[in-house]
RNA sequence: GCCGCUUUAGCUCAGUUGGUAGAGCAAAGGACUGAAAAUCCUUGUGUCCCUGGUUCGAUUCCUGGAGGCGGCA
């Protein structure tokens, strides 16, 4: 059985990843987007959605998949991006995943693990607990149910913690009993390709795309998702250059600078996960003779 | 011009009854088991505005000066 190939395109936001697919896999590629924002309706601006123009030069696939209050998950992406895979290679093309939730791709690349998927009941119910008998509860219940992950897990991070214990409940097993992989799937033959910038560069470029999300319209686009009855409750409303036009108070001069420094922390965090990754080939976003010679070699089309 | 308040980390500010200092935010580094643009961990950052004096020792008390804010003229 052939592997399959696909190549995975990352970098933190802002790096010029959408630039990039107009330049060089224009022809016989087809886009899985795999950014966890642009999966949602009427997040066009700030989520720096592909406008029209670059939509209609490249297919895309898993955007504008869900409405703004239904929660996506990472195990969706990834059955819907294999599925994807497998109908773009069936077309004759070759998939392009791309975006910046490095988490994905982690998941994709390895195989999400086998633990039941969250269940938005039970998890209501584990939230519910938490609020009545405290954070300190939640962590001690989980040393207790799964030792092994409370060693794992820092007693502050709740979000880890609410979901072990959902996992339990849901499994009537610790979260660490269920194996997870750690090296790629042997399905895939996949070629990496990260981009960077210097940070001072990739800082300059932040604050020019937000104040270009500003000139775009953010405004209106934010005023749009309030009339439809957009609170911080929505999945989709705790994206960046959205969740900020929820806190009371503010000026737009200082959501825009909240907006900045967010989005700054957030590419530091991306970088710190994609270099984790193994077998990256990394390159400066302007390095189109470098990507399209990587691409020659792999036998890959290239322009 | 006079009176009062103020000057400490990149920013906002605590504090030291005289023994050269600490929070929040920012920053740097890291983690990531179906919420991941989420969530969490670790770590610094200093002519304590300048000048003289008192003192074993001054960022702290005193003198003079400079900047800022407010009031009266």
């Amino acid at each position: 059985m052939n592997k399959k190939k696909l190549i995975v395109l990352f970098g933190p936001t802002a790096v010029g990843k959408t630039a990039m697919t107009l330049a060089l896999f224009k022809d016989h590629y087809e886009i899985i987007n795999s950014d966890s924002v642009q999966v949602y309706k009427y997040l066009d601006i700030a989520s720096a959605k592909p406008d029209r123009y670059t939509q209609s030069q490249i297919p895309h696939h898993l955007i504008d998949l869900l409405e703004p209050y239904e929660q996506f998950t990472v195990g969706t992406y990834c059955s819907m991006a294999d599925r994807l895979v497998d109908e773009i290679l069936s077309r004759g093309n070759y998939p392009l995943l791309t975006g910046g939730t490095a988490y994905y791709f982690r998941q994709f690349l390895y195989g999400v693990a086998s633990t039941p998927e969250s269940d938005p009941v039970v998890r209501e119910r584990v939230q519910d607990e938490i609020k009545e008998r405290g954070k300190g509860w939640a962590y001690s219940y989980l040393c207790q149910i799964d030792p092994v992950s409370s060693e794992r897990i820092n007693p502050n991070d709740i979000y880890r913690i609410s979901r072990a214990i959902e996992v339990y409940y849901q499994s009537g097993r610790p979260l660490s009993s269920f194996k997870i992989n750690t090296e790629t799937r042997g399905s895939l033959d996949p070629l990496i390709i990260g981009l960077h910038l210097e940070k001072s560069e990739l800082d300059r470029r932040i604050e020019l795309r937000v104040d270009e999300m500003f000139k775009n319209g953010l405004v209106e686009e934010i005023e749009n998702l309030k009339q439809m009855g957009a609170d911080l409750s929505w999945p989709a409303m705790q994206a960046i250059g959205y969740k900020e036009f929820f806190i009371p108070g503010l000026s737009l001069d200082e959501i825009r600078h909240r907006i900045i420094v967010a989005t700054r922390q957030y590419a530091k965090r991306q970088m710190t996960f994609f270099r984790s990754f193994k077998n990256v080939n990394w390159f400066s976003p302007s390095d189109y003779e470098g990507i399209s010679n990587l691409l020659m070699e792999q036998g890959y089309p290239h322009s």
